[in-house]
DNA sequence: TCATCATTCAATGTATTGATTGATTGATGG
DNA sequence: CCATCAATCAATCAATACATTGAATGATGA
């Protein structure tokens, strides 16, 4: 049943509450009661648990501790019991919350590499900056931008992004640059831009790549074609 | 593995979460990992768990999202990922301790006070058990309950009390008794009675007391007038 | 006291989890 | 390249947890 380590026994105490917390029903119904006190089938009506298995795993619950029940005529009323119950459910939440947005971005990441739905080519960046249906963002520092960049780019390094958004137009994708495929600036701005909900690819390429592929850096090449 | 219930998926999401925290091993590796980077086997001598045991809880809580790893060398380093992960620890120590607290509480009240409340005294037993109101459980090991037990009772090592509690009859009053005084397997076994919401009391003497005032000790005096 | 309702218990089958063993991978230094 | 060390993987067995079913309990009201 528990570990028999040479440590403290209040480890298993801890991993008992923590497993009792470990099952989306009884989560569910610890929800459910923390709002005031329930019957078994009350709560099975909100939890949509077959009656057997909801009393089953109240006990659990009231086993580890975390509800008390009384009767009342027939029914049998369950609350939460004392102590920082619901503390420990909210620093769960938080924990899980996080985890989630973390997942979410590492998506953003992942997609935003080779991904054709994230990255952009050469020839399509081109051919949509001339039908004026992108905006070219340069995340690189201002010094870099300053000492060249892609024609028509704006220059938001990223670590200004959140606070400059206002300054891209919401009515066109933006194609975010920075160095090249090693550089992750421009992998962080899309995930900056995404969670604003902007749509937003990335030329992976960077300056050095168009740089190697165009001599016309300056002249607007795709503008004036 | 996940309940398919109608409710938000993120019960779930944290139901596994809780698992993870719900393991002794786990908790203790968690615990040394909070106090700065370590590799496996420096957990394996901390924690005492075996080298691919300590390895496969590691890959648990890393595919929790509870810790991160980094190579250096030939070692893999653990350490703490991102995120409230010690709010939860805490929140969950404080509520581990409160539930401790209380049942230590109910230990001391058996014990400090030789309240009547609790205590039982042997008029009362024998009276009591003549008209059938109370159920004897000795909670001493079967060994010395073999050796010699007051008459009627049942015996159940307070170890497996938890687990056998169906064998005592809801609707007597239980009177649990172990080695005397000084003993405290049946303050334990009251408390667990207690907690399941059982009548129960104490007879302090134990064996012992009932072995130096009666010579009938096995032959069932308060039973046969 | 009997019928009824709410809940719990008990028993069963199935799925998951954890510990252990031995093989395998990955990095290092000669 | 080979021997070595750290860590992981893979396979197995035992233990536990869960859902479901049908029976038992406990309180109520006729």
């Amino acid at each position: 049943m528990k570990s028999a380590g040479v440590h403290h026994p209040i480890f298993d105490e801890i991993a008992d509450l923590a497993r009792t917390l470990g099952h989306g029903h009884r989560l569910v119904l610890l929800r459910h009661i923390a709002d005031g006190e329930l019957a078994v089938e009350q709560l099975t009506q909100l939890s949509g648990i077959a009656l057997a298995n909801t009393s089953q795993h109240l006990q659990h619950l009231k086993r580890a501790g975390l509800v008390q029940t009384r009767r009342d005529g027939k029914r049998v009323l369950y609350r939460l019991a004392d102590g920082p119950i619901e503390n420990v459910l909210a620093a769960l939440r938080s924990l899980a919350n996080h985890r989630r947005e973390q997942i979410r971005e590492l998506i953003n990441d992942t997609m935003s590499r080779p991904d054709r739905l994230e990255n952009i080519s050469r020839e399509e960046l081109v051919r949509r900056m001339r039908a004026d249906e992108i905006v070219l963002l340069d995340v690189r520092p201002q010094e870099e931008y300053a000492a060249g960049h892609l024609p028509g780019a704006i220059n938001i390094p990223v670590g200004e992004l959140e606070e400059r958004l206002a300054e891209l137009p919401r009515e066109k994708v933006i194609v975010a640059y920075c160095r090249g495929v090693q550089c992750v600036l421009s992998a962080d701005a899309l995930a900056i831009l995404r969670t604003r909900g902007r749509a937003s690819r990335r030329f992976e390429g960077g300056f050095p790549e168009w740089l190697a592929s165009s001599l016309d850096v300056d002249g607007m090449n795709y503008e004036s074609g």
